[in-house]
DNA sequence: GATTGTGAACCTATTCACAGCA
DNA sequence: TGCTGTGAATAGGTTCACAATC
């Protein structure tokens, strides 16, 4: 086999691929032009057998003997998460956290813009943050118009994020990062993704407390 | 049985004790005493049988015929995610981001303290965020004498986050919540956990691209 | 009658181990 | 000889389904 399997890729491979591009684009800048398992594994934190599984759901592309060529892998990667565009990303609730988000690399990075910054407070809105003027969030619908939003980021307070998830839907955006402690209601075909300060905190409590 | 079971308790139980526990909250704050696994885990986003298990790990101590009693339950959460003291956390590197989590709610709520903001720019050691004064890494040490560190948050830029968490482990800091994009390597005690905007950005990308 | 607690069945993910290829 | 790709074995997690019991 020597193009993509159509396999299904599984749940955990996904979220593990960001961390091997990482770690080959690491490489790559360091000079090298390929990769064993064993040294990329070691790089991302995982067993060599389960890289080379997971890659193995890409296509096999390795070189036995030799590794994996880093540029083809990136190239492979990149596809699979669809980093070849810029996709337009609109964040939605503008106080300490979306200020900071707005301006941070890993959101300019490789395959994304922030398109939007919206909120409802009258102090906020017409505020410029990074070159971009915040605008009220019943412009949403008008901004979409015109760039249809791929990722929605909600950093409004709690009470808020569940109304703001349903105005993204109504513009058709499939993809939310929601950083209020709240479980969103969404339509099925909305992918979803949590991150939420206090429950990690509260993990690392847990793992802390129970050593030994 | 009706003694908290000492079972090992699955590490995604943990991460999901965080989310039963705002439900639980939410529903004691909208005036309800008990609720059943069925309630529960709608809110929570998962199937009934699973929050049923999970909680089975912490002791059986819901009640047939009428559910889960809300503040028990909450006592029980608390209990294991070691949330009955105020745990001390450094955040280092104070950006755009370690600002914005400095002043979070997630971080000021119950279990933890933000104990100490270190940076080791020169033109920002000494500004107050929140009424807490920046000080300078090499102050750690000094800190960590005073009060323990429980827990380590790392905002630096990428280049800076290894040399960081060793500096935490140093001082016997056994758990790490890492923001930025690189793998920690600590040794076995400490436990990390790794929140990374890119990477998120990147599984949505994913979906999105993959629906249907 | 309602709802928990939990074995048993099922499904998913990781690790092992080695044949196959450069 | 070195290293990949992958079936087979193992471990871990979820769902089913129902007896226990308030």
């Amino acid at each position: 086999m020597s193009e993509a399997a159509s396999r299904r890729i599984p749940d955990v491979t996904v979220e593990r691929l960001p961390v091997y591009r990482r770690a080959a684009m690491d490489l790559l800048s360091a000079g090298m032009r390929a990769a064993s398992s064993d040294l990329l594994a070691k790089r991302a934190g995982v067993s060599a057998a389960t890289l080379r599984k997971d890659l193995s759901y890409l296509g096999s592309f390795g070189t036995r003997g030799s590794g994996y060529e880093l540029s083809f892998l990136l190239g492979q990667v990149d596809r699979q998460l669809g980093l070849d565009r810029a996709w337009p990303i609109a964040i939605i609730g503008i106080g300490n956290l979306g200020r900071a988000l707005a301006s941070a690399p890993g959101f300019a990075g490789r395959g994304f813009r922030v398109a939007a910054l919206l909120d409802v407070d009258p102090h906020v809105v017409g505020q410029f943050v990074n070159g971009i003027e915040i605008l009220h969030l019943e412009e949403l619908p008008r901004m979409a118009d015109k760039s249809q939003i791929a990722i929605g980021v909600i950093t409004t307070p709690a009470r808020a994020a569940q109304e703001v998830a349903g105005a993204l839907e109504a513009v058709h955006t499939m993809a939310i990062l929601n950083f209020a402690p709240v479980v969103l209601q969404v339509g099925k075909g909305v992918a979803v993704r949590n991150v939420e300060l206090a429950t990690e905190l509260q993990i690392l409590s847990f793992h802390r407390l129970h050593r030994f």
